[in-house]
DNA sequence: GCCGTTTTCGGCCCGACTGTTTTCAGTCG
């Protein structure tokens, strides 16, 4: 039996932790189990592995009960516990509890009174009007649950394999950035400030958070409901609203006076784990921390604090930047009395070159000295120029002569270019048996080799994994490009045992690609985290097609090596180019 | 069901909004 997959056996934590709901269990048991999810799902290594190996118990939020669950997932195919209670609640009735509004507790009461066990058999009752009668249920009830499941099915027929509804980072920051702009010239504002996941560089987001300082609330949230890009207002009160825009993301907008607008910003930055680990290190102090202030129970005072760092500093913490905020070990880092402290998190203006781009010679849009210009003007020290290889798929083929031309062209341009170093380079093509698509004496002659997976995607893990492990041994392979191939939101990864190529990467000086193409970010932040840690070489590229993207991409890229703790010097590329080009692989000749 | 520089048992964040209620449960973030 193939092994489950870290993302398989999350989601069957979360089944079954929505079946225990549904089931009555007490709120902290439902918890723990979607906290387990969440446990496997950040985990940078094989969850099946570590069960194997009897190590799982290592992960924060595993414990002995759910071991002996996945041990049963892992030698049965499935969880006993799950398989009973799926006998017991049909699988309609879990989807009734996705709807907005209807939650485990009134999903079983519609499903034991009335018989709805579906979307379809809810809509039925809804407009039969067998709903109103319920204890608890109201005519208004009953509509909105009509209302929930038409749109439900609209939006699934809509946009079929779209999905979890989430939205890639650099479309809902687009959105955000705009209503904030807006927001700030309104004279009730003092400040206003994206939240949430957006604020934290997250992959994708659900909803966008927009937090305000004002002493007039009611007139920025009025405004805020009467801004362009807001198609209808859902629930609104004194303290914010909430709004879906036309693009259909949901907004919240919260306001507050400006002496509470740390904590408000803080509250709404998240992560929930975050937050939540927070307050509860807060209670054994006896201190409630909540989006208004910090309530000390000795005093019975609220502390209102106008910055985060008053937040984190009232609890005994260095200041946290949003990116790392994530439930990942990063508040006993911080802790003041104790913690090892948090990392100098690399930022833009530390990276000195870029060494992933493409020019017209593949499949870019733009020429060399257009690139390099470009480059220069970004303040770099170096620029790899590195088209895509020769075999087929990605616009015009580089054959092995015309790489020597444009290898040519490249020494020519940065001979005749001032104040930047042109380096010739290639994105290698790994062939399904591991080898690169170019001679080596020919990968000899250039500067910088990238290697990336484009083609075979289907492999099994096994396969995958060597055929990688392969190119990293290979002595002119400098680099692996975006290694597991995901597209956030739209194509899973493909299988390759991410550890196996770490330590191949360690063993051999080979360096790993944090790719920031927008939809890429790959290796994601936790896979560049455990990289970093085993001591591999990362760098932080744009895989730019075009100069805009030089620019416009680098946050991204920057962005996931920040959540990965990663310091400018974990990055290779933030070195100058002489110490740079002395830690490519091909220059100490292993 | 997890977890422990006050606990191996008894805790487990905090508040807003909605709709149905005569004081609150359910849902959400």
């Amino acid at each position: 039996m193939p092994d489950f997959t870290n993302s398989e056996i999350a989601a069957r934590f979360e089944e079954l932790g929505d079946l225990y709901e549904l089931d009555g269990a007490i709120v902290h048991r439902v918890v723990a189990y979607r906290n387990a999810a969440k446990a496997v799902r950040d985990a940078s290594t094989s969850v099946a592995a570590l069960t194997r190996a009897g190590r799982v118990t290592e992960l924060s939020g595993i414990g002995a009960t759910l071991e002996t669950k996945l041990q049963a997932l892992l030698e049965q195919g499935d969880i006993p516990q799950a398989v009973a209670l799926r006998e017991k609640f049909p699988a309609g009735l879990l989807e009734m509890t996705r709807l907005p509004g209807l939650g485990p507790k009134r999903a079983r009461r519609l499903y034991e009174e009335l018989g709805v066990d579906s979307l379809e058999t809810l809509a039925t009752a809804a407009r039969q009007g067998r709903i109103q009668d319920l204890r608890g249920f109201g005519a208004r009830a009953e509509a909105k649950l009509l209302e929930a499941v038409e749109r439900a099915v609209a939006d699934d027929e809509e946009g079929a394999g779209a999905g979890s509804g989430r939205v890639v980072l650099d479309r809902a920051r687009g959105i955000g950035e705009q209503i904030v702009a807006t927001l700030r010239e309104h004279p009730a504002a003092v400040r206003v400030e994206l939240a949430g996941s957006a604020r934290r560089w997250a992959d994708s987001v659900k909803d966008l958070d927009v937090v305000a300082a004002s002493e007039d609330p009611e007139a920025l949230i009025d405004a805020f409901k009467q801004l362009d890009q807001i198609e209808v207002v859902g629930s609104s009160g004194e303290a914010g609203a909430r709004a879906r825009t036309h693009s259909g993301m949901s907004v919240d907008l919260k306001v507050v006076a400006p002496d509470q607008f740390g904590s408000l910003l803080q509250h709404f930055t998240g992560n929930k784990q975050h937050n939540v680990a927070l307050r509860e290190a807060a209670v054994k102090r006896g201190l409630h921390v909540s989006e208004y202030g910090i309530l000390d129970d000795a005093t019975g005072e609220t502390l209102r604090c106008a910055t985060e760092d008053d937040v984190y500093k009232a609890l005994g913490y260095a200041y946290i930047e949003p990116e790392l905020r994530e439930g990942r070990g990063e508040l006993h880092a911080a802790a003041l009395n104790g913690g090892g402290g948090l990392p100098r998190l690399i930022t833009l203006a530390d990276l000195k070159g870029e060494l992933h781009c493409h020019t017209t010679a593949s499949d870019g849009k733009d020429e060399i000295e257009d690139m390099a210009y470009a480059a220069l003007e970004l303040g770099y020290e170096y620029l790899a120029i590195t088209d895509h290889s020769a075999t087929h798929g990605f616009g015009n083929e580089v054959s092995p002569e015309r790489l020597e031309e444009q290898i040519e062209r490249i020494h020519a341009a940065n001979r005749a270019i001032d104040g930047i170093e042109l380096l010739a380079g290639s994105e290698v093509n790994i062939l399904p048996d591991g080898s690169p698509d170019y001679s080596d004496e020919l990968l000899a002659k250039l500067d910088w080799a990238i290697a990336s997976v484009h083609t075979s995607f289907a492999m099994d893990e096994r396969a995958m994994t060597e055929r990688i492990v392969a190119a990293v041994e290979h002595p002119y392979i400098d680099a692996i490009g975006h290694l597991t191939g995901r597209k956030i939101e739209t194509r899973p990864p493909y299988a390759v045992d991410v550890e196996r190529v770490i330590e191949a990467c360690a063993r051999t000086g080979t360096m790993l690609e944090i790719n920031g193409s927008t939809n890429r970010r790959d290796l994601n932040d936790v896979h560049a985290r455990a990289a970093a840690e085993a001591g591999v070489w990362i760098i932080v590229t744009t895989d730019s097609h075009r100069v805009a993207t030089l620019s416009t991409t680098r946050p991204y890229g920057i962005a996931t090596a920040r959540r990965a703790w990663l310091t400018a010097e974990q990055v290779a590329n933030t070195r100058p180019w002489a110490e740079f080009a002395a830690l490519r692989k091909r220059a100490h000749g292993r």
